[in-house]
DNA sequence: ATCATACCTGAGTGTTTCTGTCAATTATTT
DNA sequence: AAATAATTGACAGAAACACTCAGGTATGAT
């Protein structure tokens, strides 16, 4: 029951963009090094991320990236959406899931409510949450 | 973030066995074929559960598992935690976890936090609630 | 005793997922 | 034109997963 680490640095790349932006475009190059994550892994991230409209591109020399929206209408949920991570503990539960289980599961109770569990809290996590919660570190 | 195939046999295993059980030892064999779990993968997972105390065996013609303990008395946690599933979702939260991540890491939060969410839960849910929740489908 | 049953154990194996790396391209600003 | 930086897709090593196999051991019934 691991997060991938997809998830994390995902997570961990956009606290870290918006802690250190200042309305101008942070590149991708500047969190890597920052959060010691290898820059071409983060590249593939970012591409979600933008597809999934939490961040947007600008190219060019100064360019880099933005929050596509501000940081309290992202939420944790979203971002582990958007990179690809399910948060539905089984398969069997899901569009294509099947089973080998008959109707009587009575498994199925758990691991519903798990998924509902893990989903409602990281809905109630924004990364303005997150970001003000950094800066406390900071400061300390 | 998936629970592993291990923690969902083992599950489901157990609600099986006390299902059926009406006293005597089950044996492997019936669950394995009830279930549609292969029978070499279910062994692996009851010697976990018989040293973790889940359940204790019979050895010999009749024989087979039974609980260990009363059903209400085992939690869905301690089953998971037995058959060797982390409920843990970052590894730099545990005893041999080393980080990239820097001592102000905002994110931290989001993962202690989701990891008590995650106890707290299966924690909350005994052997015997499952069990009653099959019978309870069995019935209609 | 011996046979069938069923637990017990450890080694091995194919597949998939994870976690990245590398190379090449496109777009923008200076 | 040149430098910067995003964009894309292919590829690869490592690890975990989900079993399988080949035995061995303990027990009760005949
Ligand atoms: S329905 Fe999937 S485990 Fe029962
Ligand atoms: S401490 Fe592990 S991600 Fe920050």
């Amino acid at each position: 029951m691991r997060m991938s680490t997809k998830a994390q640095y995902a997570v961990r790349a956009l606290v870290s963009l918006n802690l250190t932006s200042d309305g101008d475009p942070v590149s991708i190059k500047d969190i890597s090094s920052r959060e010691n994550i290898s820059l071409n892994y983060l590249e593939q991230l970012f591409v979600k991320l933008r597809r999934g409209e939490i961040v947007k591109s600008v190219r060019g020399p100064g360019g880099g990236y933005m929050l596509a929206r501000p940081a309290a209408d992202i939420r944790v949920d979203e971002i582990i959406d958007t990179v690809e991570e399910t948060l539905v503990p089984v398969s069997c539960m899901e569009a294509d899931g099947s089973c080998s289980c008959t109707s009587e599961c009575a498994t199925q109770s758990v691991w519903q409510g798990l998924g509902n569990q893990i989903r409602t809290f990281l809905a109630s996590m924004t990364l303005e949450d997150l970001t003000n919660e950094g800066r406390r570190r900071l400061d300390s």
